[in-house]
DNA sequence: TCGATATATAGCATGGATGCTATATTGAGA
DNA sequence: TCTCAATATAGCATCCATGCTATATATCGA
């Protein structure tokens, strides 16, 4: 039987701005849960653990996890304090001149 | 006439823990804001500039800027995007093992 | 001084992040 | 299978970031 061609699939949808945008936004939801997560991980905590540390509940941590939100810094501070970590935010050029990709 | 030596002076506020956390916290949420102006400069753009880039207005790009806030990631983003820049978020680990300071 | 531009402040409405409780789901051992 | 720990989901209340309008305060050049 055949196989369906998952990563050319993708490459066409990439085609498309205005799921290229969605796309782009969730990469970075997922980057900023991942870095929670790796954060925690490190830490060796529970989100219960966690939790208390950051005087909130479980809950709220899962959420914060779960990359659906946006959180503000008030909370990732908290979060890295409670996980032992500083929480570093900053502003990258992107590098203005980024002409035509080959030709 | 006499001088204060507010160096001094400062010295001694720190010795109060109390202090010291609101110290800190402020400490963060002027690095954020030096961060916030530093890109804008960069950019070479107004306050006003920026907001339209952000589709909202002058006013909430001073109030962001003021850093008396606690501004979400998607605001952040918006910020990096207007001012074309790549919103940096990490955890970085702080050395666990920080014994005593001479003794 | 006046006008023009840039930035800050005040005040209010609204949406969304956060706090919370209860409960569901998952995963690992026994 | 059952139990227990860890994580996720649902639903709601509250607080705060954000959007907005109007206005104030620079700062600069004429």
């Amino acid at each position: 039987m055949s196989t369906i061609r998952i990563d050319d699939l993708a490459k066409e949808w990439m085609k498309d701005p205005a799921f290229r945008r969605e796309y782009d936004a969730l990469e970075e939801e997922f980057a900023l849960a991942k870095a929670l997560l790796d954060a925690r991980d490190r830490a060796g905590l529970t989100q219960s653990q966690v939790a208390r540390r950051m005087k909130t509940t479980q809950t709220a941590v899962a959420r914060l996890e779960g990359g659906r939100q946006n959180p503000s810094t008030r909370t990732l501070a908290r979060y890295a304090q409670a996980t032992g970590h500083r929480l570093v935010i900053g502003f990258e050029p992107i590098n203005k001149a980024k002409r035509a990709k080959r030709a």
